[in-house]
RNA sequence: GUGAGCGUGGCUCAGUUGGUUAGAGCACCUGGUUGUGGCCCAGGAGGUCGUGGGUUCAAGUCCCAUCGUUCACCCCA
Protein backbone atom coordinates (compact mmCIF):
# COMPACT_ATOMS: atom_id res chain seq x y z
CA UNK A 1 0.00 0.00 0.00
CA UNK A 2 1.55 3.66 -1.14
CA UNK A 3 1.94 5.72 1.63
CA UNK A 4 0.48 9.52 0.70
CA UNK A 5 0.63 12.49 2.07
CA UNK A 6 -2.01 13.04 4.61
CA UNK A 7 -5.40 15.42 4.14
CA UNK A 8 -4.95 18.63 3.56
CA UNK A 9 -1.03 18.74 3.20
CA UNK A 10 -0.04 19.27 -0.12
CA UNK A 11 3.38 18.40 -2.37
CA UNK A 12 4.19 21.74 -4.37
CA UNK A 13 5.64 20.69 -7.49
CA UNK A 14 8.35 21.60 -9.74
CA UNK A 15 6.23 23.17 -12.45
CA UNK A 16 4.25 25.38 -9.70
CA UNK A 17 7.09 26.38 -7.41
CA UNK A 18 7.97 28.57 -10.19
CA UNK A 19 5.19 30.54 -9.60
CA UNK A 20 6.21 30.55 -6.03
CA UNK A 21 9.31 31.60 -6.72
CA UNK A 22 7.63 34.41 -8.52
CA UNK A 23 5.15 35.50 -5.53
CA UNK A 24 8.23 35.39 -3.06
CA UNK A 25 10.18 37.48 -5.05
CA UNK A 26 7.70 39.94 -5.63
CA UNK A 27 6.51 40.14 -2.08
CA UNK A 28 10.55 40.79 -1.22
CA UNK A 29 10.89 43.47 -3.48
CA UNK A 30 7.82 44.95 -2.21
CA UNK A 31 9.08 44.98 1.20
CA UNK A 32 12.31 45.76 0.43
CA UNK A 33 10.52 49.26 -1.35
CA UNK A 34 8.63 50.07 1.72
CA UNK A 35 11.73 49.23 3.96
CA UNK A 36 10.29 45.94 5.70
CA UNK A 37 12.99 43.59 7.42
CA UNK A 38 12.68 39.88 7.45
CA UNK A 39 12.31 37.55 10.41
CA UNK A 40 12.47 33.73 10.34
CA UNK A 41 10.76 32.23 12.99
CA UNK A 42 9.55 28.62 14.51
CA UNK A 43 6.97 26.65 13.65
CA UNK A 44 6.02 25.41 16.72
CA UNK A 45 5.43 27.87 19.85
CA UNK A 46 3.93 27.04 23.10
CA UNK A 47 0.29 26.60 23.10
CA UNK A 48 -0.33 29.25 25.59
CA UNK A 49 0.91 32.07 23.12
CA UNK A 50 -1.74 31.23 20.71
CA UNK A 51 -4.51 31.07 23.43
CA UNK A 52 -3.41 34.35 24.53
CA UNK A 53 -3.18 35.98 21.76
CA UNK A 54 -5.80 34.76 19.22
CA UNK A 55 -8.07 34.28 21.75
CA UNK A 56 -9.10 31.21 23.61
CA UNK A 57 -13.10 30.88 22.06
CA UNK A 58 -11.99 31.45 18.59
CA UNK A 59 -12.63 28.85 16.53
CA UNK A 60 -8.97 28.06 15.56
CA UNK A 61 -8.01 27.83 19.16
CA UNK A 62 -10.71 25.55 20.35
CA UNK A 63 -10.73 23.10 17.83
CA UNK A 64 -7.79 24.10 14.94
CA UNK A 65 -5.04 23.59 16.52
CA UNK A 66 -2.15 21.06 15.74
CA UNK A 67 -1.50 20.69 19.22
CA UNK A 68 1.10 18.06 21.04
CA UNK A 69 -1.18 18.13 24.15
CA UNK A 70 1.57 16.38 26.40
CA UNK A 71 4.35 18.55 25.74
CA UNK A 72 1.78 21.69 25.82
CA UNK A 73 3.23 22.96 22.29
CA UNK A 74 1.69 23.83 19.25
CA UNK A 75 2.20 24.33 15.70
CA UNK A 76 1.37 27.71 14.77
CA UNK A 77 -1.64 28.47 13.15
CA UNK A 78 -0.73 32.27 12.11
CA UNK A 79 2.17 34.19 12.17
CA UNK A 80 1.65 37.26 14.25
CA UNK A 81 1.52 35.87 17.88
CA UNK A 82 4.97 34.14 16.94
CA UNK A 83 6.48 37.48 15.49
CA UNK A 84 5.66 39.05 18.39
CA UNK A 85 6.90 36.97 20.84
CA UNK A 86 9.94 36.90 19.12
CA UNK A 87 9.99 40.61 18.89
CA UNK A 88 9.09 40.93 22.50
CA UNK A 89 11.75 38.13 23.33
CA UNK A 90 14.63 39.90 21.85
CA UNK A 91 13.74 43.61 23.35
CA UNK A 92 13.76 44.53 19.57
CA UNK A 93 11.90 47.79 20.84
CA UNK A 94 14.76 48.82 22.56
CA UNK A 95 16.85 49.20 18.79
CA UNK A 96 14.23 51.39 17.22
CA UNK A 97 11.23 52.74 17.62
CA UNK A 98 9.06 51.77 15.05
CA UNK A 99 10.15 48.27 13.42
CA UNK A 100 8.58 47.13 10.04
CA UNK A 101 9.15 43.05 10.03
CA UNK A 102 7.51 40.34 7.38
CA UNK A 103 8.21 36.79 7.27
CA UNK A 104 6.74 33.65 5.67
CA UNK A 105 6.04 29.90 5.77
CA UNK A 106 3.67 27.54 6.83
CA UNK A 107 0.35 27.85 8.78
CA UNK A 108 -1.40 24.99 10.28
CA UNK A 109 -5.05 24.32 11.06
CA UNK A 110 -7.07 21.60 11.10
CA UNK A 111 -9.58 22.47 9.55
CA UNK A 112 -12.07 20.45 6.65
CA UNK A 113 -9.75 21.09 2.93
CA UNK A 114 -11.77 22.33 0.47
CA UNK A 115 -10.73 24.84 -2.58
CA UNK A 116 -8.25 27.27 -1.09
CA UNK A 117 -8.17 25.91 2.25
CA UNK A 118 -5.51 23.50 3.19
CA UNK A 119 -4.49 22.10 6.61
CA UNK A 120 -0.69 22.94 5.83
CA UNK A 121 -1.20 26.21 4.42
CA UNK A 122 1.46 29.08 3.41
CA UNK A 123 1.14 32.69 4.57
CA UNK A 124 3.10 36.26 3.90
CA UNK A 125 3.32 38.61 6.75
CA UNK A 126 4.01 41.96 7.28
CA UNK A 127 3.77 43.69 10.65
CA UNK A 128 4.76 47.15 11.67
CA UNK A 129 5.16 47.57 15.30
CA UNK A 130 5.21 50.91 17.15
CA UNK A 131 3.76 53.46 15.23
CA UNK A 132 0.28 54.29 16.35
CA UNK A 133 -0.52 56.93 13.25
CA UNK A 134 -3.42 56.48 10.99
CA UNK A 135 -1.11 57.16 8.24
CA UNK A 136 1.20 54.22 8.31
CA UNK A 137 -2.58 52.17 8.36
CA UNK A 138 -3.08 53.38 5.05
CA UNK A 139 0.45 52.75 4.13
CA UNK A 140 0.44 49.31 5.02
CA UNK A 141 -3.11 48.89 3.13
CA UNK A 142 -1.33 50.83 -0.43
CA UNK A 143 1.74 48.32 0.03
CA UNK A 144 -0.42 45.39 0.00
CA UNK A 145 -2.23 46.64 -2.83
CA UNK A 146 0.57 47.18 -4.83
CA UNK A 147 2.14 44.11 -4.32
CA UNK A 148 -1.63 42.55 -5.30
CA UNK A 149 -1.46 44.99 -8.54
CA UNK A 150 2.33 44.21 -9.55
CA UNK A 151 1.20 40.40 -9.87
CA UNK A 152 -1.47 41.17 -11.89
CA UNK A 153 -4.47 40.11 -9.46
CA UNK A 154 -7.61 42.12 -8.78
CA UNK A 155 -8.58 42.36 -5.33
CA UNK A 156 -11.02 44.64 -3.75
CA UNK A 157 -10.28 46.28 -0.75
CA UNK A 158 -12.88 46.88 2.34
CA UNK A 159 -12.17 48.46 5.32
CA UNK A 160 -13.25 49.06 8.41
CA UNK A 161 -12.75 49.95 12.24
CA UNK A 162 -13.31 47.52 14.95
CA UNK A 163 -13.17 50.59 18.13
CA UNK A 164 -11.24 49.26 20.87
CA UNK A 165 -11.48 48.54 24.34
CA UNK A 166 -13.09 51.56 25.42
CA UNK A 167 -15.95 51.66 22.53
CA UNK A 168 -16.45 47.83 21.58
CA UNK A 169 -18.17 46.28 24.69
CA UNK A 170 -20.54 49.10 24.63
CA UNK A 171 -21.20 48.46 20.97
CA UNK A 172 -21.00 44.96 21.28
CA UNK A 173 -23.90 44.75 24.47
CA UNK A 174 -26.16 47.11 21.74
CA UNK A 175 -25.95 44.62 19.15
CA UNK A 176 -26.54 41.98 21.07
CA UNK A 177 -29.69 43.58 22.39
CA UNK A 178 -31.06 43.96 18.69
CA UNK A 179 -30.57 40.62 18.06
CA UNK A 180 -31.95 38.86 21.00
CA UNK A 181 -35.03 40.69 19.61
CA UNK A 182 -34.66 39.53 16.44
CA UNK A 183 -34.08 35.87 17.13
CA UNK A 184 -36.52 34.53 14.75
CA UNK A 185 -35.52 36.24 11.76
CA UNK A 186 -31.99 34.95 12.51
CA UNK A 187 -30.25 31.60 10.85
CA UNK A 188 -29.68 28.91 13.08
CA UNK A 189 -25.96 29.59 13.08
CA UNK A 190 -27.19 33.03 13.80
CA UNK A 191 -28.71 32.33 16.74
CA UNK A 192 -25.91 30.41 18.34
CA UNK A 193 -23.62 33.47 17.10
CA UNK A 194 -25.29 36.23 18.66
CA UNK A 195 -23.72 34.38 22.21
CA UNK A 196 -20.55 33.00 20.93
CA UNK A 197 -19.30 35.83 18.50
CA UNK A 198 -22.16 38.17 18.16
CA UNK A 199 -19.52 40.13 15.46
CA UNK A 200 -20.03 37.76 13.67
CA UNK A 201 -23.26 37.86 12.86
CA UNK A 202 -22.93 41.07 10.59
CA UNK A 203 -20.77 38.73 8.03
CA UNK A 204 -23.31 36.00 7.73
CA UNK A 205 -24.03 35.53 4.21
CA UNK A 206 -27.91 34.73 4.14
CA UNK A 207 -29.79 36.96 2.50
CA UNK A 208 -32.32 37.43 5.44
CA UNK A 209 -29.69 37.75 8.00
CA UNK A 210 -28.31 39.72 6.13
CA UNK A 211 -30.77 42.16 5.45
CA UNK A 212 -32.14 42.29 9.33
CA UNK A 213 -28.35 43.08 10.17
CA UNK A 214 -28.73 46.28 7.72
CA UNK A 215 -30.73 48.02 10.68
CA UNK A 216 -28.32 46.94 13.36
CA UNK A 217 -26.62 49.46 15.06
CA UNK A 218 -23.19 50.07 13.41
CA UNK A 219 -19.73 49.60 14.86
CA UNK A 220 -19.04 52.68 13.07
CA UNK A 221 -21.21 55.05 14.97
CA UNK A 222 -20.14 53.44 18.33
CA UNK A 223 -16.81 54.39 17.75
CA UNK A 224 -15.51 56.53 20.31
CA UNK A 225 -13.46 60.29 20.03
CA UNK A 226 -10.45 58.74 19.39
CA UNK A 227 -11.27 55.77 17.34
CA UNK A 228 -13.42 58.05 14.93
CA UNK A 229 -10.65 60.57 14.63
CA UNK A 230 -7.70 57.99 13.48
CA UNK A 231 -10.33 56.26 11.64
CA UNK A 232 -11.37 59.44 9.32
CA UNK A 233 -7.65 59.93 9.20
CA UNK A 234 -7.23 56.39 7.89
CA UNK A 235 -9.64 57.48 5.26
CA UNK A 236 -8.08 60.71 4.51
CA UNK A 237 -4.84 59.24 4.33
CA UNK A 238 -6.01 56.28 1.62
CA UNK A 239 -7.28 59.25 -0.51
CA UNK A 240 -4.12 60.77 -0.44
CA UNK A 241 -2.13 57.65 -1.76
CA UNK A 242 -4.88 57.02 -4.43
CA UNK A 243 -5.79 54.00 -2.55
CA UNK A 244 -9.41 52.80 -3.73
CA UNK A 245 -11.22 50.90 -0.85
CA UNK A 246 -14.77 50.67 0.34
CA UNK A 247 -16.04 50.93 3.75
CA UNK A 248 -17.47 47.67 4.84
CA UNK A 249 -18.75 48.25 8.51
CA UNK A 250 -20.14 44.72 8.60
CA UNK A 251 -16.45 43.32 8.33
CA UNK A 252 -15.23 41.52 10.89
CA UNK A 253 -12.22 39.44 12.26
CA UNK A 254 -11.67 36.32 13.59
CA UNK A 255 -9.23 36.67 15.72
CA UNK A 256 -9.80 38.69 19.15
CA UNK A 257 -6.80 41.00 19.26
CA UNK A 258 -7.62 43.39 16.33
CA UNK A 259 -8.35 46.93 17.57
CA UNK A 260 -9.33 49.99 15.21
CA UNK A 261 -8.22 49.24 11.36
CA UNK A 262 -9.43 46.05 10.02
CA UNK A 263 -9.12 45.32 6.36
CA UNK A 264 -8.89 42.83 3.90
CA UNK A 265 -8.57 41.96 -0.03
CA UNK A 266 -11.39 40.09 -1.04
CA UNK A 267 -12.00 38.64 -4.55
CA UNK A 268 -14.80 36.99 -6.34
CA UNK A 269 -12.97 34.13 -8.19
CA UNK A 270 -11.65 31.83 -5.48
CA UNK A 271 -15.27 29.89 -5.34
CA UNK A 272 -16.18 30.36 -1.30
CA UNK A 273 -12.97 31.71 -0.22
CA UNK A 274 -13.05 35.13 -0.32
CA UNK A 275 -10.26 36.55 1.36
CA UNK A 276 -6.71 36.78 0.11
CA UNK A 277 -5.29 38.91 2.61
CA UNK A 278 -6.39 40.52 5.52
CA UNK A 279 -5.17 42.25 8.65
CA UNK A 280 -5.30 45.07 11.09
CA UNK A 281 -4.39 46.83 14.13
CA UNK A 282 -3.62 45.35 17.70
CA UNK A 283 -2.68 48.04 19.92
CA UNK A 284 -3.41 46.23 22.98
CA UNK A 285 -1.72 42.33 22.08
CA UNK A 286 2.12 43.07 22.58
CA UNK A 287 1.38 44.67 26.10
CA UNK A 288 -1.04 42.07 26.75
CA UNK A 289 1.67 39.17 25.94
CA UNK A 290 4.23 40.69 28.47
CA UNK A 291 5.79 43.08 25.81
CA UNK A 292 6.41 46.88 26.46
CA UNK A 293 3.21 49.19 25.46
CA UNK A 294 3.61 48.98 21.90
CA UNK A 295 0.94 49.67 19.01
CA UNK A 296 1.06 47.31 15.89
CA UNK A 297 -0.82 46.53 12.59
CA UNK A 298 0.02 43.83 10.06
CA UNK A 299 -1.59 41.71 7.60
CA UNK A 300 -1.39 38.22 6.16
CA UNK A 301 -1.51 37.07 2.60
CA UNK A 302 -2.22 33.53 1.80
CA UNK A 303 0.18 32.35 -0.90
CA UNK A 304 -2.06 29.26 -2.32
CA UNK A 305 -4.95 31.63 -2.75
CA UNK A 306 -2.49 33.80 -4.59
CA UNK A 307 -1.23 30.91 -7.10
CA UNK A 308 -4.55 29.92 -7.82
CA UNK A 309 -5.98 33.22 -8.91
CA UNK A 310 -2.34 33.67 -10.68
CA UNK A 311 -3.33 29.89 -12.28
CA UNK A 312 -6.78 30.71 -13.28
CA UNK A 313 -5.68 33.91 -15.22
CA UNK A 314 -6.63 33.17 -18.69
CA UNK A 315 -4.78 35.78 -20.05
CA UNK A 316 -1.77 33.48 -19.56
CA UNK A 317 0.56 34.95 -16.32
CA UNK A 318 3.93 33.80 -17.87
CA UNK A 319 6.25 33.32 -15.50
CA UNK A 320 10.12 32.81 -16.43
CA UNK A 321 11.70 29.50 -16.17
CA UNK A 322 15.29 29.19 -16.93
CA UNK A 323 16.61 26.78 -19.30
CA UNK A 324 20.17 25.00 -19.52
CA UNK A 325 23.03 26.58 -21.36
CA UNK A 326 24.57 23.31 -23.03
CA UNK A 327 23.57 19.73 -23.00
CA UNK A 328 26.46 17.46 -23.71
CA UNK A 329 25.67 14.66 -25.49
CA UNK A 330 27.49 11.53 -24.98
CA UNK A 331 28.22 8.22 -27.19
CA UNK A 332 30.20 5.59 -25.63
CA UNK A 333 31.79 5.08 -22.24
CA UNK A 334 34.82 6.93 -23.14
CA UNK A 335 32.86 10.21 -24.09
CA UNK A 336 30.74 9.53 -21.17
CA UNK A 337 33.85 9.18 -19.17
CA UNK A 338 35.23 12.49 -20.87
CA UNK A 339 32.13 14.38 -20.93
CA UNK A 340 31.39 13.90 -16.83
CA UNK A 341 34.78 15.44 -16.65
CA UNK A 342 34.26 18.63 -18.72
CA UNK A 343 30.93 19.21 -17.66
CA UNK A 344 32.25 19.27 -14.05
CA UNK A 345 34.47 22.53 -14.92
CA UNK A 346 31.81 23.99 -16.78
CA UNK A 347 29.24 24.23 -13.58
CA UNK A 348 31.63 25.18 -11.51
CA UNK A 349 32.43 27.89 -13.81
CA UNK A 350 28.78 28.94 -13.16
CA UNK A 351 27.10 27.18 -16.46
CA UNK A 352 24.32 25.20 -16.18
CA UNK A 353 25.04 22.43 -18.16
CA UNK A 354 23.08 18.75 -18.35
CA UNK A 355 24.08 15.33 -19.64
CA UNK A 356 23.24 11.88 -19.71
CA UNK A 357 25.00 9.17 -18.12
CA UNK A 358 23.09 5.89 -19.68
CA UNK A 359 24.41 5.75 -23.32
CA UNK A 360 21.47 5.96 -24.97
CA UNK A 361 21.32 6.61 -28.91
CA UNK A 362 21.78 10.40 -30.20
CA UNK A 363 18.59 10.85 -30.93
CA UNK A 364 17.19 10.25 -27.14
CA UNK A 365 19.97 12.27 -25.88
CA UNK A 366 18.99 15.08 -28.68
CA UNK A 367 15.71 14.09 -27.36
CA UNK A 368 16.58 14.96 -24.01
CA UNK A 369 18.32 18.52 -24.65
CA UNK A 370 14.94 19.29 -26.62
CA UNK A 371 12.91 18.70 -23.90
CA UNK A 372 15.48 20.47 -20.94
CA UNK A 373 15.64 23.36 -23.06
CA UNK A 374 18.86 24.03 -24.01
CA UNK A 375 20.65 26.34 -25.75
CA UNK A 376 23.21 24.29 -26.87
CA UNK A 377 24.40 20.77 -27.61
CA UNK A 378 27.73 19.75 -27.91
CA UNK A 379 27.87 15.76 -29.29
CA UNK A 380 30.87 14.04 -28.06
CA UNK A 381 31.27 10.56 -29.56
CA UNK A 382 34.10 8.36 -30.66
CA UNK A 383 34.94 10.05 -34.03
CA UNK A 384 35.24 13.82 -31.55
CA UNK A 385 37.14 12.15 -28.71
CA UNK A 386 39.86 10.78 -31.96
CA UNK A 387 39.96 14.16 -33.96
CA UNK A 388 39.89 16.23 -30.46
CA UNK A 389 36.94 18.22 -32.17
CA UNK A 390 33.29 17.90 -30.90
CA UNK A 391 30.36 19.18 -32.49
CA UNK A 392 28.71 22.45 -31.17
CA UNK A 393 25.12 22.71 -31.95
CA UNK A 394 23.12 25.99 -31.68
CA UNK A 395 19.40 24.43 -30.67
CA UNK A 396 17.51 27.49 -32.42
CA UNK A 397 19.27 28.15 -35.47
CA UNK A 398 20.15 23.90 -35.60
CA UNK A 399 23.56 25.52 -37.05
CA UNK A 400 26.84 23.06 -36.38
CA UNK A 401 30.10 23.72 -36.32
CA UNK A 402 33.36 22.02 -35.08
CA UNK A 403 35.20 23.29 -31.42
CA UNK A 404 38.07 22.30 -30.38
CA UNK A 405 38.42 19.79 -27.45
CA UNK A 406 42.09 20.30 -26.94
CA UNK A 407 44.09 20.77 -23.68
CA UNK A 408 43.34 20.33 -20.06
CA UNK A 409 39.37 20.92 -19.15
CA UNK A 410 40.38 24.15 -17.66
CA UNK A 411 41.00 25.36 -21.31
CA UNK A 412 38.26 23.71 -23.02
CA UNK A 413 35.95 24.65 -20.43
CA UNK A 414 36.80 28.33 -20.60
CA UNK A 415 36.95 27.96 -24.73
CA UNK A 416 33.66 26.74 -24.59
CA UNK A 417 32.30 29.52 -22.27
CA UNK A 418 33.71 31.75 -25.31
CA UNK A 419 31.60 30.64 -27.58
CA UNK A 420 28.74 30.16 -25.55
CA UNK A 421 29.13 33.74 -24.85
CA UNK A 422 29.37 34.98 -28.59
CA UNK A 423 26.09 32.65 -29.01
CA UNK A 424 24.23 33.88 -26.50
CA UNK A 425 21.16 36.04 -26.80
CA UNK A 426 20.59 36.51 -23.02
CA UNK A 427 17.44 37.45 -22.93
CA UNK A 428 16.67 33.70 -24.87
CA UNK A 429 17.63 32.17 -21.62
CA UNK A 430 14.46 32.70 -20.32
CA UNK A 431 11.99 30.73 -22.44
CA UNK A 432 8.40 32.11 -21.05
CA UNK A 433 5.98 28.99 -20.36
CA UNK A 434 2.86 28.76 -19.04
CA UNK A 435 2.08 26.35 -16.17
C1' G B 1 -18.12 18.76 13.31
C1' U B 2 -22.28 18.61 9.04
C1' G B 3 -23.83 17.70 3.84
C1' A B 4 -23.27 16.33 -1.29
C1' G B 5 -20.33 14.40 -5.39
C1' C B 6 -16.45 11.43 -7.17
C1' G B 7 -12.73 7.18 -7.02
C1' U B 8 -10.56 2.93 -14.29
C1' G B 9 -2.64 2.74 -16.47
C1' G B 10 1.90 8.92 -14.49
C1' C B 11 -2.13 12.80 -16.20
C1' U B 12 -7.24 13.74 -18.51
C1' C B 13 -11.05 10.66 -19.34
C1' A B 14 -14.33 6.50 -22.55
C1' G B 15 -16.42 2.11 -21.03
C1' U B 16 -23.57 1.06 -24.26
C1' U B 17 -29.73 -2.33 -20.66
C1' G B 18 -23.84 -6.50 -15.94
C1' G B 19 -21.36 -10.96 -20.75
C1' U B 20 -15.26 -13.01 -24.42
C1' U B 21 -7.88 -11.40 -23.32
C1' A B 22 -10.55 -3.27 -19.94
C1' G B 23 -9.89 1.28 -24.27
C1' A B 24 -8.40 6.49 -26.09
C1' G B 25 -5.58 11.08 -25.90
C1' C B 26 -1.28 13.27 -23.52
C1' A B 27 3.35 11.75 -21.35
C1' C B 28 7.21 7.76 -21.62
C1' C B 29 10.44 4.05 -24.51
C1' U B 30 12.07 2.03 -29.40
C1' G B 31 12.19 2.33 -34.57
C1' G B 32 11.29 5.12 -39.65
C1' U B 33 19.09 2.86 -42.70
C1' U B 34 24.60 3.38 -40.38
C1' G B 35 25.62 9.29 -34.76
C1' U B 36 21.25 14.53 -34.26
C1' G B 37 15.71 17.26 -30.86
C1' G B 38 10.81 19.93 -31.22
C1' C B 39 6.08 17.88 -36.63
C1' C B 40 4.48 13.16 -38.74
C1' C B 41 4.10 7.64 -39.00
C1' A B 42 4.70 2.65 -36.79
C1' G B 43 5.49 -0.37 -32.71
C1' G B 44 6.09 -1.00 -27.29
C1' A B 45 5.92 -0.79 -22.02
C1' G B 46 2.39 0.55 -18.21
C1' G B 47 -4.00 -0.87 -14.95
C1' U B 48 -5.35 -6.92 -9.19
C1' C B 49 -10.97 -0.92 -12.66
C1' G B 50 -9.54 2.59 -4.23
C1' U B 51 -10.31 -1.66 -0.66
C1' G B 52 -13.41 -5.62 1.51
C1' G B 53 -17.78 -8.17 1.40
C1' G B 54 -22.48 -9.50 -1.17
C1' U B 55 -26.08 -10.53 -5.48
C1' U B 56 -25.32 -13.41 -10.18
C1' C B 57 -23.69 -18.72 -14.46
C1' A B 58 -21.07 -13.86 -15.16
C1' A B 59 -19.52 -7.13 -12.24
C1' G B 60 -15.37 -1.74 -13.91
C1' U B 61 -20.78 -1.91 -14.68
C1' C B 62 -25.95 -3.69 -9.24
C1' C B 63 -26.10 -3.63 -3.38
C1' C B 64 -23.59 -2.79 1.44
C1' A B 65 -19.49 -1.35 4.15
C1' U B 66 -14.86 0.99 4.45
C1' C B 67 -10.94 4.16 3.02
C1' G B 68 -9.44 8.15 0.02
C1' U B 69 -10.59 12.62 -2.36
C1' U B 70 -13.27 17.03 -4.11
C1' C B 71 -16.72 20.82 -3.28
C1' A B 72 -19.95 23.26 0.03
C1' C B 73 -21.53 24.59 5.24
C1' C B 74 -18.76 26.21 9.47
C1' C B 75 -14.44 29.04 9.93
C1' C B 76 -10.65 31.65 7.74
C1' A B 77 -5.39 33.77 4.57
Amino acid sequence: MKIKAINGFKDILPEEVVLWQHIEAKARDIFRRFCFQEIRLPILEKTELFARSIGEATDIVEKEMYTFTDKAITMRPEATASLLRGFIEHSLHVKQPVHRLYTLGPMFRHERPQKGRLRQFHQIDAEILGATEPGVDAELMAMGQLLLTELGLAASLEVNSLGCKECRPGFRENLVQYLNERQDGLCDDCKRRTHTNPLRVLDCKKADCKKLVQDAPSILDSLCAKCDVHFSAVQRSLDNLNVEYKLNPFMVRGLDYYTRTTFEFTTNDLGSQSAIAAGGRYDGLIEQLGGPKIPGIGFALGIERLVLLLLDKEDSEKVQQSTIDIYIAALGDEAIHFSSALIQSLRVKGISAAMNFSGRSLKSQMKQAGRLQAKHTLIIGENELANHEAVFRNMNTKQQESISIQGDFETQSSRLIDRLNDTNDYSDLYQSIKI
